[in-house]
DNA sequence: TATTAAAAGAAAAATATTATCTTTTATGAA
DNA sequence: TTCATAAAAGATAATATTTTTCTTTTAATA
């Protein structure tokens, strides 16, 4: 049995289908899809599927740290299957929102830490600008 | 007259008193508010100011980059009359947002600009965690 | 295979934000 | 200072996103 399906039953949730689509779209793709789109993207897999399973689902996988909510700033949450505490690269032209190789970006949070006296658990780190294919049009 | 005043003038926009009362309100709190929270601090000042009137007023300064938006995972937007493209820390514990001393986390972007091919502008950083007020709660 | 608690699905409700329309007001000219 | 007018304020409706409620269906276990 996949391992997400093994959480969900530690956690006393149960294994349906709908959950293993949502969980599996996140996981294939790089695009941080909205709920919306998720919905729409399995609609056609699962006919009677509904938007209101796609948010309960989205905040049971949150819950159980199989996914992860994005806010760059837009009127809707993105989510993604990537948990760790990574960085997002979001386009001013066309909107679309990319991950952001990390490595020098590390230690940002023990950085932080000698500057506050919270007790930091996770960060949210987004960029915004304009990415190589919005550039070029700009340039036009 | 106000810089705040003359910039409105420049851009052919009226200065009007709601305005300058939400300008005013953010550059003298620390908290970040919402909407909805300026509208209720204002409406005693301005009994006949409307919800409407604070988001179009918030559109208005944003555009012209005397505040700036935040969006720090919650379900609204939270603003801020520091436009730099600071740090905020966010209390997981009472759900406060503060700013973070950035002096060593300055070069982020300059850094971040070595890893990807995108034009970068700015950055949203956000930590979150606990305030000392709220682990001192946590740890009784 | 039957039972049942939980999840899915449908629809309504709640929230946050935006748009529309009318009234009021800031601004610049007379 | 008053007047004309375009823009903003205010009231309200509309929209969009997310959550809740309720009924039906289904996964999981006996």
């Amino acid at each position: 049995m996949e391992e997400a399906a093994v959480l969900l039953k530690q956690k006393g949730l149960k294994v349906t289908p709908q959950r293993l689509a949502i969980l599996n779209l996140l996981r294939n793709t790089k695009e941080h899809p909205t709920a919306e789109t998720i919905y729409k993207k399995l609609v056609s897999d699962f006919p009677t599927m509904s938007l209101a399973t796609v948010y309960k689902t989205l905040e049971v996988l949150k819950n159980i740290g199989l996914i992860q909510e994005l806010n760059v700033g837009e009127g809707s949450f993105r989510y993604d299957a990537n948990t760790n505490s990574h960085t997002h690269l979001v386009c001013f032209g066309c909107g679309k929102v990319e991950d952001l190789d990390e490595s020098v970006l590390q230690n940002l949070i023990e950085e932080a830490k000698k500057h506050t006296d919270y007790k930091l658990v996770e960060q949210k780190l987004y960029f915004y600008g304009y990415c190589p294919a919005c550039q070029k049009m700009l340039s036009n």
